[in-house]
DNA sequence: GCCGAACCGGACCGGGCGGTCAACTTTGTA
DNA sequence: TACAAAGTTGACCGCCCGGTCCGGTTCGGC
């Protein structure tokens, strides 16, 4: 068992943090630890001391943020309206990315264990949010959980090429890829939904 | 005017798209020139004498491809049932993409002034697949043309997490997709649609 | 078949990257 | 307050990348 950072580190460790999301945010993934490590105020080489690899640090961050939208699905799983619950999670997903879109820290963090894990945990509560919604008609009787998984990125993905300009454009996708979950008009699927 | 190639710079030329595609898929953005040169089986200084820069070695790959999807869209525009061909072009567009995930090129060279040109011209055919569709009722009355050219890579986007384990992914999302610019059951969006 | 222009190739350059390390500073405990 | 352990730092290393350059090769008009 680790023994408690010291309290200089703790406070590093989330100034550090805090700089790479934001230097990730701003320049992709070719953010250079040098420069997180100038915006966090701190030295190279303490970067390296709380995470070996750069890798390591992504999956850090991308980790907080999975951990984040779990509380979330869990707290809707209790709301009333099973429906509204879904929407209101893909919502809160959508929210997250367009404060800061790091995505492609999820792609480059995917062979990490501990992300697996917790990205496990995340499907499960939302494999639980749709299957509830499905049970009160409220989506299509033919999507999954994975499909779920996969489509709640896809609005910010959309209007990912006009941020700037319109921050706010991705609840119109969002609202046309849900019009496509429900059950009025659904056409069959031409492509069966992907295991785990 | 420039004179037509030589013989075989032409045929280097050729060599050289083809095999940095091919690498740009392997290994994203990050794929270098000297491994490009070596999978064309010419120098690396061959490839800067056709491009001067890596830029406009991608701007090449993507003009060729968003030229296709022109050529692609003109053809459609000439067939019957205007929702079927607006169907198919968003899966010939899919279907490119899907043999050779080359999205991250797209957004690189989106500073180019010949792609934007280009795709300015994909965005007008595309308008014009989607204005017919609306007249006939095949699709809602409140998407537009750039809706659609956003929404266009939107289901490989989804597919792309598990593409190995089932390359057709796509069609399955691209139909939910579908389904929801279809006029039965739409609910009104809640955002405007963005200018251009 | 000759010859100049076009083309090819790979050694080479400068720069920036991820990661290391050893000297130094801060912490907190006894 | 004394001191060992924990934490910090930035100069430094090796590597690889995009891009250059020039001696050698190939093409094609005459």
């Amino acid at each position: 068992m680790n023994r408690p950072l010291r309290a200089d580190a703790a406070r590093n460790r989330r100034l550090l943090l805090a700089a790479a999301a934001d230097e990730f945010a701003e320049h992709g993934l070719e953010a250079s630890i040098a420069d997180i490590a100038k915006r966090a105020g701190i030295g190279k080489g303490t970067v390296f001391r709380h995470f070996a690899t750069k890798e390591d640090l992504i999956a850090a961050i991308v980790l907080d943020r999975v951990e984040a939208l779990i509380e979330t699905g869990e707290d809707l799983l209790r709301s009333e309206n099973s429906g509204e619950a879904l929407l209101e999670f893909l919502t809160a997903a959508a929210q997250q990315r367009q404060q800061r879109d790091l995505s492609f820290l999820q792609r480059a963090s995917a062979g990490n264990a501990e992300v697996s894990r917790l990205q496990a945990r995340l499907q499960e509560t939302i494999d639980q949010l749709v299957e509830r919604a499905r049970e009160d008609g409220a989506v299509r009787d033919d999507v999954t959980g994975t499909d779920l998984f996969l489509l709640m990125c896809a609005p910010n993905y959309i209007a990912g090429y006009a941020h700037t300009a319109a921050p706010e454009l991705w609840r119109r996708y969002l609202a046309i890829i849900f019009d496509g979950l429900r059950p009025e008009g659904a056409h069959p699927l031409p492509h069966p939904a992907p295991e785990r």
